[in-house]
DNA sequence: GGAAGGAATTGAACACTGTTCAATCGTGCG
DNA sequence: CGCACGATTGAACAGTGTTCAATTCCTTCC
């Protein structure tokens, strides 16, 4: 058995948890420009090599990854479908919003193991809870999913290149975040007002 | 002055149009992952530095790589704006689809030079033509450009990653994907019929 | 206590990547 | 011819993900 002391430079054994933290901690400071195996190892004061015994590639890290950035997400369904499903966009756009890079990692993640990703298969549950058929739950969920994914990757793309001074710095939209998911939730579940069609 | 003959491996001087040309060539036969600046130049029978006299970087390159991908859509304005829209949709993943990775390559043109992308703002223009104001149209086109580029980013990407061994071939669904857009169409534009939800 | 054995890590290498730049080549012009 | 300049080379820099033989560390058993 060996004293305790977490931190610090003790070599008391690198264990995934410890490499999943590290890489969310530099993905969330640097950005996914930095978080590359080598950069990981320096932070854990190991040489790379040590990495793949914990982790199969870098794919897997990042799979894992993308889990425990939606991780602090809950869908909850309530009695308002539609108000459910727009705060579920909404709560999931700022788990994304909160770590550089993160909405390319779940794209990627979502290719690779979809079943991780709690968050989303809820979203498309909750859909189905609804009065949509078990086809429209889910490429209505999906339809979201990628509107999402594809407003925060823009987001997070224009801010790393602005970081960089390619680009001058970009606003947090949200309004016209909610503008998107609002009409996808209009086209989906036609509301209880005669127009459907989202307020600008 | 130089004798005829522009294929064949006589030094009749790199051109732009070349680099671009053999870049998409590249881009079309193996992918995004095979679209190296190496791998270019050993194409064009060069030394990787000339391309750089040519092309300020390899992100200069995948913008206009972007612009010629879009480039044989043509978004036309019809009577029912509607239909217009839901063409214009299928025609861009049509020309996405045929070039792998170009999801992904016009996903960063999109934030690096949005206005070199001209099917992309017609679509915007479309809307605008219509009952929606312009920041309807706007926020509806950008909707709509969200998920057509995050639908086939994740179909090419599952393809890339199919052909690799490391999953399943999937699908090509256009059904599905017509599913998305014509939600987003009928939340954003009220359709002529009582009920707003596409059929299943 | 000492030896065995497996878990964990190192160090080095492989085959790449984008990009820069001094030197050089080749061609057209005066 | 000689000059100048557009275009290209060759080499290098600083990285990347990944593999693997050799080595260390730690635990367990005798």
């Amino acid at each position: 058995m060996m004293e305790s002391g977490e931190e610090g430079e003790a070599a008391v054994a690198l264990t995934r948890e410890q490499i999943v933290d590290a890489a969310l901690s530099i993905l969330t400071s640097y950005g996914l420009a930095d978080l590359s195996m080598r950069r990981l190892a320096k932070e854990l004061e190991v040489q790379p090599g040590a990495l793949y015994w914990h982790v199969k590639n870098k794919q897997e890290l990042l799979t894992v990854l993308a889990e425990r950035i939606l991780a602090p997400v809950t869908v909850a369904g309530g009695p308002d479908l539609r108000a459910g499903a727009r705060q579920a966009a909404q709560d999931i756009r700022a788990a994304l919003l909160a770590v550089p890079g993160a909405a390319d990692v779940v794209a990627l993640a979502q290719v690779l193991r979809p079943e991780l990703l709690l968050p989303l298969r809820d979203l498309e549950a909750m859909l189905a809870a609804g009065p949509l058929t078990g086809q429209q739950a889910r490429w209505g969920a999906r339809t979201l999913i990628h509107y999402i994914l594809g407003t925060v990757a823009e987001e997070q793309t224009h801010a790393e290149l602005a970081q960089a001074g390619l680009l001058p710095a970009g606003k947090d939209d949200g309004e016209a975040f909610l503008f998107g998911v609002d009409t996808v939730l209009a086209g989906l579940l036609p509301g209880p007002v005669g127009g459907s069609r989202p307020a600008s």
